[in-house]
DNA sequence: TGTTGATATATCGAACTGATATATCATGCT
DNA sequence: AGCATGATATATCAGTTCGATATATCAACA
């Protein structure tokens, strides 16, 4: 699971494990902080299957080093900005001190793409944090091929209909439920059913898209997502 | 979290580690099939921290073993049915032969049930999958203390609004997410609102219900998860 | 007869978590 | 000027949960 979030992060940009953290937290939600005893411990385990490689990014430089050198490219908004700030500090002080602390830069191989394909396209694991695991797919359903993404949406969609058939069995089986749990198993009811329409005009719409890739793509385009976001409760 | 789980079954009744299984999955739903690398280890956790005490139902029973000797009192359904099969079974072949295989029955301890009020009553672990953790106080809300149990809602409503925080600041902040990832935060927007709503009822009716015991109790139980339940989308 | 499926307990390795340790540096408070 | 706080960054630990698998008994059915 961890490594196709990695991987995907990784296909897009070279990061180094802090970053892979936040983006994983503030851009997916997905992983809710994403734990430090999970992340390194993956990244070495796709070093050491040649998926990722991992440069080391010293901060001592015998080198003369002009200004360039110490900053390892790490494209990201917050790396950029701390890059900067401590560009800045080094020039005011010492420009032969590092950037900051060491960190160690991760770029995805021929190999690690070849991964990242097989884990995004392959049979999702059941069970295993269903909602998080196909969060986590959609979220890079742009690189899936047009009749594998809708794979992906209708596996997806049968899962939640056995899911919303227990629910329903949980609700008319539960007799002696106290208010509570009762309440608790309606409202999980309703996500549930929920979920299902929100699959339904992704299909829907993904189906028009396949189906009409001309003929006003720009009015497909705006069914897309908007239908979903339309029917949003105000609160 | 296991723990909680499996003493608030006990205190109702006793079970053995297979029919935990099947109540914690077919009646809440929460830990969907929890998994016997950790339901048994759980158990014996358990019982050498004196929470719980298991005896064993041995199938052989050396003694004359009129009809009832061999039932271990499991009191369940599927239980008490299988015991009946086998005891069917028993009296028409072999008297002597056991019921089927050996089953460890476990009952809960008063150190079992102080430790259940203790995680009931304590402080939730943050991060630790909020939602089934949330759920599985909720479905054993019924033995909280009044008070505890409005801190119980409010508490998961202040991490369900802190989480909504989160969710509209990743829809505002992510400008160049493609439409699936647009499509997904904004669906996770509306799932927290749902859930946000859902808590406001259930605080509600349980502020009405503890500030106005007498004078109607009938309507205001009435209102308890009714009014939640009939905000529901019918679809 | 045999084979499938439910009941029942147990153990294994892999994955994920929170906590903790270590280290650098910027920022703001006093 | 000094000092605490917090962000950045990597790493390791014990504990928990998971899926998979092994073992065993028995009912139902073909």
């Amino acid at each position: 699971m961890l490594d196709l979030a990695i991987l995907g992060l990784l296909s897009e940009h070279e990061f180094h494990g802090y970053e892979i953290r936040k983006r994983l937290r503030d851009e997916l939600g997905l992983f809710a902080n994403i734990s430090f005893g999970s992340l390194y411990p993956a990244l070495s385990r796709l070093e050491l299957s040649g998926a990722v490689i991992g440069t080391e990014s010293r901060p001592v430089a015998p080198t003369p080093a002009p200004a360039w050198a110490p900053i390892p490219l790490t494209g990201s908004l917050g790396g950029e900005r701390a890059a900067l700030r401590s560009r800045r500090a080094g020039a005011a002080r010492s420009s032969t001190r590092g950037t900051k602390r060491s960190r160690k830069v991760y770029r995805i191989t021929d190999t690690g793409r070849r991964m990242f394909e097989e884990l995004l396209g392959g049979e999702e694991p059941v069970g295993t944090d269903e909602a998080r695991s196909f969060g986590l797919r959609l979220a890079f359903a742009r690189h899936l091929a047009p009749q594998a993404r809708l794979g992906l949406l209708e596996r997806r969609r049968d899962q939640l209909i056995r899911r919303l058939a227990a629910d329903q069995a949980r609700a008319a089986a539960g007799g002696d439920f106290d208010s509570y749990t009762r309440s608790l198993v309606e409202h999980t009811t309703e996500t549930t059913q929920h979920d299902i329409s929100w699959l339904d005009n992704l299909i829907e719409s993904e189906k028009l898209k396949q189906a009409a890739p001309r003929t006003e793509s720009r009015s497909t385009r705006t069914v897309g997502t908007g239908s979903a976001a339309a029917k949003g409760t105000e609160l």
